[in-house]
DNA sequence: CGGTATATTGAAATTTCTCAAGGACTGTGG
DNA sequence: CCACAGTCCTTGAGAAATTTCAATATACCG
């Protein structure tokens, strides 16, 4: 397989473009091994917007095309590992990647059922809804690849980071966050989040985890199933 | 090719909710051969965000996972030809099918990218950017299918479906269409559009077609390229 | 230690919503 | 043909949510 290593970057203004160097196959397929990402579009007036985010086992459909003609970018937060791959390989003989071959189905159905959820999420929710299903969506996320700890995880995002995410400026966000703090629901500090009552959080959020086809993605554990090259 | 007509429903209290009956195969697609059709999702207080409109010529993943699972309806707005097709019977033999084929691979890749862009449109656009740009975008894509005429097309939508696409109240969808129709850029009255100045619109709504994949999709007329029963 | 990015809070400004009322259009039954 | 009901459109005025501006505080990094 080839696995190609692809830099890491700092976190400067937002997220860095993923410059995808060498001779990157047509069809070539990101994924995430390591650290978070996002697809993100860029308006006037350098106002961002991010359309997702990527967390280790996540696998982008990076093919060229999409990437120049859906107008999107993709972008790191902090220092990510990240590999290549070979769709066409990947696919060929999918018994010989199964960890793959089911990320990539994974990928191909929830990837329109997330950006789905998100417009509703944006269109449809007030602030302090729009973060706490957020919240509960990077969570769950994360829970499925082992990243979680009770009821804690690592979220290297600023607050202007969710903001641009649940298209909130970063002012709101933060008050957001201290309503969540002072209502006993989740803690937000230091890159650290701690959810303190997940079932009201839920609730609170009107979340409904079946649009993440969960199901379909099993426990896919990026760092024991997937030989890193280290970056 | 198995061709099955579906129903048409009348409008009542926005879009109804289409029904697939009967023996719909497992991977059915839906084609919409007349009349407009969205998928929308419902939240808590009968609010509904509408995801997306379907045209003439549009498919739809109908594949009954993805409906229920991803959480949304579609839906039509008037009387509404549509048809089931069977997915496996079109991809095994694509050269039978050729404007089908095409068809599908358009929607595969707009799919996604059109469900971005409304992100995108949802989360950082005023409303008055945002009517602008769901106008170009009506537009350009009734025009490729050839039910536009000079720069009026039909668009058998209520200020309130407009505000469920929008994220905007009917009432602020009324004021906003009167500035644009003030400023001289396009007018909406019994569900006629009329694009005054086009380019115009396309400036201020920061409007790229390039998200629709206008170059995948070439010149598919539903209307003669297709059989259709009469509903 | 200084410099930069981030977080926090207050207050004013802006956008958009909700509520309310009247007008226009459409179809139905008498 | 007219009256009626229902939906949609239109406009105003006050209310609510969120943004922007501004100032300070905190953490991080060389």
């Amino acid at each position: 397989m080839t696995l190609r290593s692809a830099l890491s970057a700092q976190r400067r203004h937002g997220s860095n473009q993923i410059s995808v160097a060498g001779t990157s196959p047509a069809n070539g397929v990101l994924i995430i091994l390591n650290g978070f990402a996002c697809r993100y579009k860029v308006l006037h007036a350098g106002r961002r917007q991010i359309l997702g985010y990527l967390v280790p086992g996540d696998i982008c459909g990076l093919r060229l095309s999409t990437l120049s003609r859906g107008g999107y970018y993709v972008g790191t937060f902090g220092p990510t590992e990240t590999a290549i791959l070979s769709l066409e390989r990947i696919l060929s003989c999918p018994e010989l990647y199964p960890n793959l071959t089911r990320a990539l189905q994974w990928s191909m159905l929830a990837e329109e059922s997330i950006a789905r959820e998100w417009v509703t999420n944006v269109g449809q929710r007030t602030a302090y809804e729009r973060v706490a299903h957020l919240i509960c969506e990077m969570f769950v996320r994360l829970q499925l690849v082992g990243l979680t700890h009770d009821n804690q995880c690592t979220l290297p995002l600023t607050q202007r980071d969710l903001g641009d995410a649940l298209s909130l400026s970063s002012v709101h966000v933060n008050r957001v966050l201290r309503q969540l703090r002072l209502d006993g629901l989740a803690t937000f500090h230091h890159s650290e989040l701690v959810l303190t009552d997940r079932s009201a959080l839920h609730r609170i959020a009107g979340f409904d985890s079946a649009y993440l086809h969960l199901q379909a993605r099993s426990c896919i554990r990026p760092s024991t199933n997937i030989t890193a090259a280290s970056a």
